[in-house]
DNA sequence: AACCACGTCAACCGCCTTGGC
DNA sequence: CGCCAAGGCGGTTGACGTGGT
């Protein structure tokens, strides 16, 4: 057999923040006894932790030969040149620096030395001159780059409100419907006339949005085609929902070629004049406005 | 004065190495 | 030689402090 286990899993042994008191009991057994075995020592010592925690709280805080204060501009320079030879070797290059514990150069190293480097130009990993365009970009002019991050995450934004809008389109509450059958309901206008090129989407083709869908059922639109623009007449087929079909592997469209389908610049820029246009949207509702209802 | 964002650092977690059995 | 616990190490987390709005 070997050893026994270091810390019990159903022991209910305290974690976090050291108090003095536990500080003093630690600081006075090791003192007398030194730390052969950090197993027994919590038990020795009065304490109710974990040996690796009490090896921990020595080692980084108790010691009496730590260093206390912050690190000189020579520690630092030594730090980044021992980095560049040994790496994320904490603990041997805290061994050149006496007084100073792995985890404090660590913590030094991953909040102010690697910017340090950054700033300077200087990649942290390599610690040679960083030569990536993007990196270097984003490092001369934050700002800028900030602004080109925002205008990729609008783009998103906006097909995310495309894939909506069509689902939303996928899916007319019954209240429309009148409308539709008088023949002057502006959703038909989007149809024929603004959105028109989604008649491609809104046929038997699995709409872009499928791939969101957690059951993976993909809106059967050629029946909400037939409802909404030929088929008006037909009443009972108006409050029921269109049905759902499965998507198939020989039905479904890859998702990357949907997303080129929609950026499609002939309705994508007709849908960008809707998004764009904050007086399209009423404030109220939230609905989206067409040419007709302002006239009306 | 209250809130928020950010930086710092102590402590924990989990993996790896070492060494006793 | 293999198993297994102790010790060591690096990554990560969360509490706390501080400065800005």
């Amino acid at each position: 057999m070997g050893r026994y286990p270091c810390c019990k899993v159903d022991e209910d042994l305290k974690k976090g923040p050291w108090t003095s008191e536990e500080d003093e009991k630690l600081m006075d057994y090791i003192t007398k006894n030194g730390h052969t075995n950090w197993q027994l020592i919590p038990k020795k010592a009065g304490l109710n932790r974990c040996g690796k925690s009490c090896r921990l709280r020595w080692t980084n805080y108790l010691r009496p030969d730590i260093k206390r204060g912050g690190f000189s501009e020579e520690e630092e320079e030594i730090i980044i040149n021992l980095h560049s030879l040994l790496g994320n070797k904490w603990s041997k290059i805290a061994s050149h620096l006496p007084g100073r514990t792995d985890n404090e150069i660590k913590n030094l190293w991953n909040t102010h030395l690697k910017k340090k480097l950054l700033k300077s130009g200087i990649d942290p990993v390599t610690h040679q001159p960083i030569t990536d365009p993007n990196l270097l970009f984003n490092l001369m002019n934050p700002f800028e780059s900030a602004l080109r991050l925002q205008a990729e995450l609008t783009e998103i934004a906006k097909i995310h409100i495309i894939q909506n809008i069509i689902q939303v389109l996928n899916t007319p509450p019954p209240t429309l419907i009148p409308s539709l059958q008088e023949n002057n309901y502006p959703m038909q206008q989007c149809y024929n006339n603004t959105i028109a090129p989604y008649d491609q989407i809104l046929t038997n083709e699995p709409s872009p949005i499928s791939n969101n869908l957690s059951d993976n059922m993909v809106v059967k639109s050629s029946i909400l085609e037939n409802n909404m623009i030929n088929n008006v007449d037909n009443n009972s087929e108006y409050s029921s929902l269109p049905s759902l079909v499965p998507v198939t592997p020989e039905n479904s469209v890859p998702f990357d070629q949907q997303i080129i389908d929609i950026i499609n610049p002939s309705y994508y820029d007709d849908l960008e004049k809707i998004l764009d246009d904050e007086a399209n949207i009423n404030p109220l509702s939230g609905k989206i406005l067409f040419e007709d209802d302002f006239l009306s």
